[in-house]
DNA sequence: AGCACGCCGACT
DNA sequence: GTCGGCGTGCTC
């Protein structure tokens, strides 16, 4: 028998029986018994049995554990896994658990959840296992140079945190409110930071960790930057800037410790491997991004509410215009606390003046841009002062069509419009990637006469530049380099040697921009043509946004001019008027008589199938079954927003129920084809 | 996610 | 008669 110097047998201190069995080339079984473990590989699987043989170990007589993550043999890989339960030998063959990754266990909460979600969202144990373990887990990783290797066993001096009256009496609520899940509803600059503070603080005096979820890092310089003075080394930031590596070295670190911490990150922060977590924070509660689009689909609220409930510790959410149904249960449940109360004085309430975008009189001299909107801009330009001009749409022109035959070019493989890019001069799609030239005549009929539709971003710039031409004008949406990201060019706009702001969403959140007097909605009905439930309340939250962007400074006045084609939309009204309980409650009411959440559960199934007759004979067979079930409503079956992909044709079926139960049963059984989406943010 | 299995078209 | 395309299903 080959001796095989590198096994693991070598590596440690081994029991006698060990070493002993090993020499005489005996098969442990016999000596020590194997044991027989569940074990949730990753991939798309569930739990399944692997023997265990302990004669390689330190300690060979000892049990896995209940969390312990493991690397088992998955058809011909390797790869990692967590123990879930010790069972009897099965009556079917086994592999072998083939490495012992971390002789600590996964704390408690995070096994819950890899349970949680796969019942919660119909998904398979194993991709659950998958969201919680960090990429390359069983790689070895060679610790960083010990820098700043924090002491942090203590922190230097406590901090004191002070609270205005209605902030003591917000945080009050907040710790008495009964059951898991609360949330703040603080309007901008009511001070909601000062009081997850104090939750935090409160936490660490109890020797609890805090996971303080952020939509997206870069964006929340200053709430982080505040609790990084406030708690220096026990803060802990992941952000998707830092590589595999670290965040491994971070997942390490974390599950070792016992002493508390503090986690800021996005999404992904919600499963850092605390063993002594006492808080959950959820800023900004109703941004998209705490919802993952690729399976598996979660809600980062939903699988932390579910956390906070199995550990019996708070979960607060927070945000200015929180999501109607979080708003709407959380008062149902008494759990709603109201922060109205602006603590600073500073900031000067806006003037705001709604343009008819149909008045054709007043966008004479520019069509998009009105003449008040033109002239204050000029204004603003002399005192030095700055002007956000805001549109949701990025590129040049949205749209581009034949004029003799009407053909619309599209993306080969969405089936999608093109965006013309002007300055790059190309043909982008906004799905995919693909990238074209401009055309000059016509595809299908060839004639010369191609015309470009809509506008974006990119057209606003250069029409800005020539109205304009002394001004500095930046433009701020995703198609920016990374190098001249907001970040990074900061202070630049923050001193204000940028006149004029252009931009997308990217612009509206989180700026403090002390020199900003005008802010400018090109078209704030844009987002209201889309068909689907939430888009009014998207429209609402984005126009709230960037109106909070406006006086923040010490001016004397700040003005938002708003112009739609529908200014008489209660939408566009309740945000101008910063009537956040008004558009609830106008919400609640269209919801519950239309039968969306907060009152019925959606369920979304998209099934893309090569020709349209076959997707159109699943998608009726697949009816037939679901109508068989009571509880479940069931919309005709149509096609999906993007119909049209390279890879076929995409049709959607939407069931609603009281019952959640109801829907992620009736996934079982389904044509595994079918994408599955639970509670989806949007039927798009 | 891989990867085998298996059932039809193209080619030697 | 065989090679190989990729739809389908399994992984202890």
């Amino acid at each position: 028998m080959k001796v095989n110097l590198t096994f693991p047998v070598f590596s440690g201190k081994l029991s006698q029986i060990g070493v002993i069995a090993h020499f005489l080339g005996l098969s442990v079984r016999g000596i020590i018994k194997s044991m027989f473990y569940e074990v949730i590989p990753e991939g798309k699987v569930g739990a399944l049995t692997y023997e265990y043989d302990p004669s390689w170990t330190d300690s060979p007589l000892e049990a896995l554990k209940r969390g312990q993550i493991v690397m088992v043999p998955l058809g011909r890989r390797a790869v990692p896994g967590v123990v879930i339960k010790k069972v009897v030998q099965p009556d079917f063959r086994t592999k072998k658990i083939s490495q012992i990754l971390y002789s600590r266990p996964l704390p408690k909460q995070i096994l819950t959840t890899i349970k949680f979600i796969s019942e919660y969202y119909m998904t398979a144990e194993g991709e659950a296992v998958n969201l919680v373990l960090p990429r390359g887990v069983e790689k070895k990783r060679r610790s960083k140079q010990s820098k700043k290797q924090a002491k942090t066993e203590h922190f230097p001096t406590e901090p004191e945190i002070r609270l205005n009256i209605a902030q003591k009496n917000a945080l009050q609520g907040l710790v008495e409110a009964p059951g898991a899940t609360r949330l703040l509803f603080g309007v901008t600059g009511s001070g909601k930071t000062n009081i997850y503070l104090k939750l935090a603080q409160n936490a660490l005096k109890q020797q609890k960790s805090t996971i303080l979820l952020v939509p997206e890092i870069a964006l929340t310089g200053q709430l982080v930057r505040v609790f990084q003075e406030v708690f220096g080394p026990m803060v802990t930031l992941i952000h998707s800037q830092q590589t595999e590596a670290e965040r491994h070295l971070i997942f390490n670190s974390l599950l070792e410790t016992d002493s508390p911490r503090i986690i800021i990150g996005p999404r992904s922060a919600l499963f850092a491997p605390l063993h002594n977590l006492g808080l959950i924070i959820i800023d900004e509660e109703h941004e998209a991004t705490y919802y993952q689009e690729n399976a598996p689909r979660y809600s980062a609220i939903r699988v932390a509410s579910g956390m906070a409930t199995s550990l019996g510790i708070p979960l607060i959410l927070g945000s200015a215009t929180p999501t109607v149904e979080d708003y709407y249960i959380s008062e149902q449940k008494k759990t709603l606390i109201k922060l109205t109360e602006k603590a600073k004085t500073t900031a000067v309430k806006p003037q705001v003046k709604i343009i008819d975008l149909k008045d054709r009189e007043k966008f004479r001299r520019n069509r998009y841009f009105s003449a008040e909107l033109l002239a204050v801009m000029g204004r603003n330009l002399e005192e030095h002062q700055q002007t956000l001009i805001f549109h949701n749409r990025r590129g040049s022109s949205t749209m581009t069509v034949c004029e003799n035959c009407g053909e619309e070019i599209l993306c080969p493989n969405c089936f999608l419009p093109l965006t013309l890019h002007a300055d790059e001069y190309k043909m982008v799609c906004h799905t995919c990637g693909y990238r074209d030239a401009v055309p000059t005549d016509c595809p299908k009929c060839k004639a010369p006469g191609i015309i470009h539709k809509g506008f974006g971003t990119k057209l606003l710039e250069a029409e800005l530049n020539k109205l304009f031409p002394k001004a500095t004008v930046r433009r701020f949406d995703a198609d920016n380099k990374k190098e001249e990201n907001l970040a990074a060019i900061y202070d630049e706009v923050k001193n204000g040697d940028v006149d004029i702001l252009v931009g997308t969403q990217t612009l509206a959140k989180g700026l403090d921009l002390p020199k900003l007097a005008t802010v400018g909605v090109v078209q704030a009905d844009a987002g209201l043509a889309l068909p689907d439930y939430s888009s009014e309340e998207r429209v609402f939250q984005l126009l709230t946004q960037v109106m909070g962007r406006v006086g923040r400074g010490h001016m004397e006045t700040a003005e938002v001019y708003i112009q739609t084609y529908r200014p008489e939309h209660p939408v566009i009204n309740f945000a101008i008027n910063e009537d956040y309980e008004g558009f609830c409650k106008y919400m609640i009411q269209r919801r519950k008589q239309a039968g969306f959440p907060p009152f019925m559960f959606i369920l979304k199934l998209e099934i893309t199938l090569k020709t349209e007759r076959i997707v159109l004979a699943k998608v009726r067979e697949t009816m037939k079954q679901l109508m068989t079930d009571k509880r479940l409503k069931v919309s005709p079956p149509m096609p999906a927003f993007h119909e049209r992909t390279i890879n076929g044709y995409t049709w959607q079926i939407i069931a609603r129920s009281r019952s959640r139960k109801a829907l992620v049963e009736a996934c079982r059984g389904l044509d595994k084809n079918f994408k599955i989406s639970l509670d989806p943010p949007s039927l798009l």
